[in-house]
DNA sequence: TGTACATCAGTGAACGCGCGTTCACTGATGTAC
DNA sequence: TGTACATCAGTGAACGCGCGTTCACTGATGTAC
């Protein structure tokens, strides 16, 4: 408090980070500028000076938040295809679980529809691409079928968001086995689930497979 | 307009149906029980008499998007166990394609939190066990491989989730193709998407893996 | 180094809005005798 | 069949609220000469 200073200085940083303590807490819809601005101590419409509108706020924090996911797939090792592709399912899914309300507004349609904020379609896409690449990788190597890489991605993708989605909000009956569950899926679309598909015991997850996750 | 009666005679049905619209066609968001009232042509507390406040009303809803969606999975014909599961995942995407809306409300997580409605998670279960159900019997033939029930069922439902989310909101590069990319990735979770799974031909989803949907 | 001035980052007041919900009420309906 | 009365389904007015956003403004800062 060494400033009750008229220029703030720091508001847009200040006022994001904020923005985004209540998102984690209060979700999305707990958002609002005049609340934020009250909270910072100034006057609602300074925030006009660094926001154009509550929308364009909310599109920065999913920016925010589309761009770190991204990083954490970056990072991660991609020696062989297969740990690999199991691994950036993992850092995808525990995202989701670490951050539940800045990933449902990232992927909640109809807060901030596509088109609306090309700068947050294309943080969306950066992410996506991450996980493409993975997998055209590992279909080059040869560790995939040759089916389209847009179909195999479709698939990794839908899996992870649809897992993640699923336990965030508590649809799936008994999933506190994390990680050893979303693994267990993974497994599950490399391998098949049918019954004669091989049994490659490259990995200790398979074995894993075999005793109950709860439910 | 035969009755400006007293007695509108009909309000609690009328006023769903009037609130479901709404939601097909602007969301969630958009309903409001004052805005009901006005266009129904009566005053907003009458409401009160047949919904104990709004968030009753969505869950009301929602109910009826499960007990809809649980209706159209059962009627999926369970001669085959392969069949079954692909088919009962394109009637689950094609539900979500036709009610985005109701889709998102049913699956919103922050609007609707589990726990506060008992009946919708009972209607959401109802769903649930269908899929699960499917599962156990096409395992139970011998179709799938051991693994616990619970955790193929969390694989499929994930699949079929996260897929619908994915094309809903548009997240998915170039997913016109549909249903085929729908049995695509379906046929991935059963046959397995590395390169020495088996290439069983009892179906003709196997080919269209092969030909680029889209992207 | 000092001053004039443009620019930037705030301010308070106000517009206009719709919302959920409660209250005390009144008109209509259904039922028991 | 007629009447008294309980119950049900509406009404209008009001409470209290917070919201996004615009407006004309003022105080602070930075820059050119």
């Amino acid at each position: 408090m060494t400033k009750p200073a008229y220029h703030h200085g720091d508001l847009p940083i200040q006022a994001q980070r904020l923005a985004l303590e209540t998102l984690r807490t209060q979700g999305d819809a707990a958002i609002s500028l005049r609340a934020l601005a009250k909270q910072l101590g100034v006057s609602a419409p300074a925030l006009y000076r660094h926001f154009s509108d509550r929308d364009t706020l909310l599109a920065e924090l999913a920016i925010g938040g589309f761009d770190a996911l991204t990083d954490r797939l970056r990072a991660v090792d991609q020696q062989t295809p297969r740990k690999a592709l199991i691994e950036i399912g993992l850092v995808y899914v525990t995202f989701a679980h670490e951050e539940p309300n800045l990933y449902r507004l990232m992927f909640g349609g109809r807060v901030l529809p596509l088109g609306a904020h090309p700068q947050l379609d294309a943080a969306g896409k950066s992410a996506f691409k991450v996980l493409e690449n993975t997998v055209a990788n590992a279909r080059q190597l040869g560790y995939l079928k040759p089916s389209p890489v847009s179909l195999i991605t479709a698939a990794a993708w839908s899996l992870v968001h649809g897992l993640s989605q699923l336990t965030i909000d508590g649809h799936l009956p008994g999933a506190k086995a994390e990680p050893m569950l979303t693994e267990g899926v993974l497994s599950l679309l490399l391998d098949g689930s049918r019954s004669d598909s091989p049994q490659h015991s490259e990995q200790s997850s398979q074995q894993q497979l075999q005793q109950d996750v709860t439910l």
